[in-house]
DNA sequence: CGTGAAATCTATTCATA
DNA sequence: TATGAATAGATTTCACG
C-alpha cells in the first residue's frame, strides 16, 4: 500500500473503474501502453490492495429494493463492548450498505437499502432492540441523483 | 427490467457481486448449474439492465483520498432551472460519489470523497458559488465501519 | 523494462439430445 | 432447455531486444 502509484497506474485504474470487462489489449491501447506492463501493474495493484475486488453494480429497483434511507444515529453509550455489539449488528445485516462513525454531535450514519418503508421499520425495530440508541433520524431518499463507485483519480 | 428474476438468477448475481473475476465454470458449480445456462442468464441480466456494470472497488486511502463527508443540504429554491444547475454541478464533480433528493426538511444528501479538509472546503466554496443554498451541514467520517456494494438478494 | 510470440485457460457458439 | 464439443478470444508466461 505504501507503493507509489504513478500516472499510468491511475489511468489503468480509471479504465478498470469505468469498465472492468475490457480486455488487457483494449486498456493498454487506451492508456498508451502494451499488454504485459499493464498486466504487471494490475497484478501489483491487486496484491498491494489498491484494487480490493472485482464486482458488478446491480440495479436496486430491478431487485425490488425500492427504498433507500440514510440513518443518523446519536447514542449516549461509548463503551467498547457497546461499540462491539453495534458493529456486529451492522455487519450481520445485509441491508446496511454503509456505516460510518462520525465527528460531531451525530455519532453514526448508515445507508440502508430495503424493499419498502415496512422493511425499514423491521430493520429499525431490530436495531433498537439489540443496542441502546439515544436518538435516530431517518432520511428517506426520493431520488438517486448520482451514484458512482468510481473514485476521483 | 420487467423480467422475472428467479432464485437461480439471484444466486448468480450473488456470486458476481462477491467476485466478478470468477470463471463461468466456477459460478456454475457453486450455483448448481452448468456453463451455458449461467452464461445465457448473465447475458440476459446485462441486457435488461439488472447488471449495470463491471467494475473494481479501489482503496480510497491508497489513492490519497483520506476524507469522506456526508453533506446535508437545505435550499429555498425549488425551481426547475435551479435543480437543473444543481444537478449539473454534482454530475460534473468527481468527488461527489452519491447524491440523493430527500423527503423532509433536509432537501439533499451528498457523499463526498476528497484528499483532506482543505479539498472539501474548495469543493464547498465552488458549490455555494455555483448554486444558491440555504443551509449546509457537513458530517465528517472518522471511520468507515462498513462499506459494501453488494445488495441484499 | 517493453515487445511480441507461445501456451494456457476462458468465453462463446453451436450441434445434439 | 441442458449438455458437451468446437471455436474464438483472452490471459498469462516467457524468450528476446
Amino acid at each position: 500500500m505504501a507503493d507509489q502509484i504513478d500516472a499510468l497506474d491511475r489511468k489503468i485504474l480509471g479504465e478498470l473503474q469505468a469498465d472492468a470487462s475490457q480486455s488487457l489489449d483494449e486498456i493498454a491501447r487506451k492508456v498508451g501502453s502494451s499488454k504485459t506492463p499493464v498486466w504487471t501493474r494490475i497484478k501489483r495493484l491487486r496484491k498491494t490492495g489498491v484494487i480490493r475486488q472485482d464486482t458488478v453494480m446491480l440495479d436496486p429497483e430491478a431487485l425490488g429494493l425500492e427504498a433507500c434511507f440514510f440513518v443518523l444515529i446519536r447514542t449516549s453509550e461509548h463503551e467498547a463492548d457497546w461499540q462491539q455489539k453495534f458493529l456486529h449488528t451492522l455487519q450481520s445485516r445485509p441491508e446496511v450498505l454503509e456505516a460510518h462513525r462520525l465527528a460531531g454531535d451525530i455519532d453514526y450514519i448508515l445507508k440502508v437499502r430495503v424493499q419498502n418503508a415496512r422493511a425499514y421499520d423491521i430493520f429499525y425495530q431490530a436495531l433498537i432492540s439489540e443496542v441502546r440508541i439515544y436518538n435516530v433520524t431517518a432520511l428517506l431518499s426520493m431520488e438517486e441523483i448520482k451514484s458512482t463507485v468510481a473514485l476521483p483519480l
